[in-house]
DNA sequence: GCTTTAAACAACCGAAAGGTTGATAAAGCA
DNA sequence: TGCTTTATCAACCTTTCGGTTGTTTAAAGC
């Protein structure tokens, strides 16, 4: 079982856990940006977006470097990764067991409402 | 980019960031159980366990059903599937870049001096 | 030198989360 | 009919989170 990445499971979901900072990976995602950069697009202060960048960066889920008075900020792909590991662990074990009908009906007629995609 | 099930995504992934939570989870994963089935490890009350079990609940990550006077809880895992769509879908676009040099030295490009034009 | 810019640090506040105790409802069993 | 089991509801408390304003550091530009 996973004793040991605990705390780092509970700051990366809790990280997720905003809007805000989920749009901030979004945004990352297509490159690395700055503070005021990622600050633009909402309506609250920099020293806030400040703040969600440290909870991502305590997760581990972005990285931060110098660059003359700027501070660029990177995403982390392999914590991203750890996060779906996480979930897949428990997901598949779900999907291989079948044993009660009605469940698998839920998750079947539920997968058909979502972009969920096919497992086979 | 669109946001559209914001709010499930907030409450499946502030879900997850309790490590109590994610133990109800791992039980699950293994089949339904009752709350004071999955309250029996940890070291707190069984209302505290119901508490998180609404959490989980209104995630939508669990249903609950009625057995006389019983009410098992079952893992919904279509989303947990949502889940991991979400990040895969950064996680992917991350590793696109990687695949094109090119890509990364644009993107140091824009963080560094050109401030005209959003590097899209 | 002095000023501007980027970003962090610090103190503070309101709202929400996690936990407790106590009371309540519903189903099964004597 | 009581009585037990299972689980929720309600009120309350303490800690943490998200956001603000104000101050400070650090690097560039003049």
């Amino acid at each position: 079982m996973d004793t040991g990445d605990d705390e780092l499971l509970d700051a990366a979901f809790m990280a997720l856990a905003d809007p805000v900072r989920r749009r901030i990976i979004s945004r990352l995602s297509r490159g690395p940006a700055t503070v005021n950069e990622l600050a633009e697009p909402f309506a609250i202060t920099k020293q806030a977006v400040s703040k969600h960048i440290q909870v991502l960066e305590q997760a581990q889920l972005v990285t931060r470097t110098r660059d003359a008075q700027r501070r660029p900020v990177h995403l982390n792909p392999a914590r991203l990764e750890a996060l779906t590991a996480w979930i897949d662990q428990y997901r598949l074990v779900r999907e291989k067991q079948f044993r009660s009908l009605d469940a698998v009906l839920q998750s079947r007629a539920a997968a058909r409402g979502t972009q969920a995609k096919d497992p086979s």
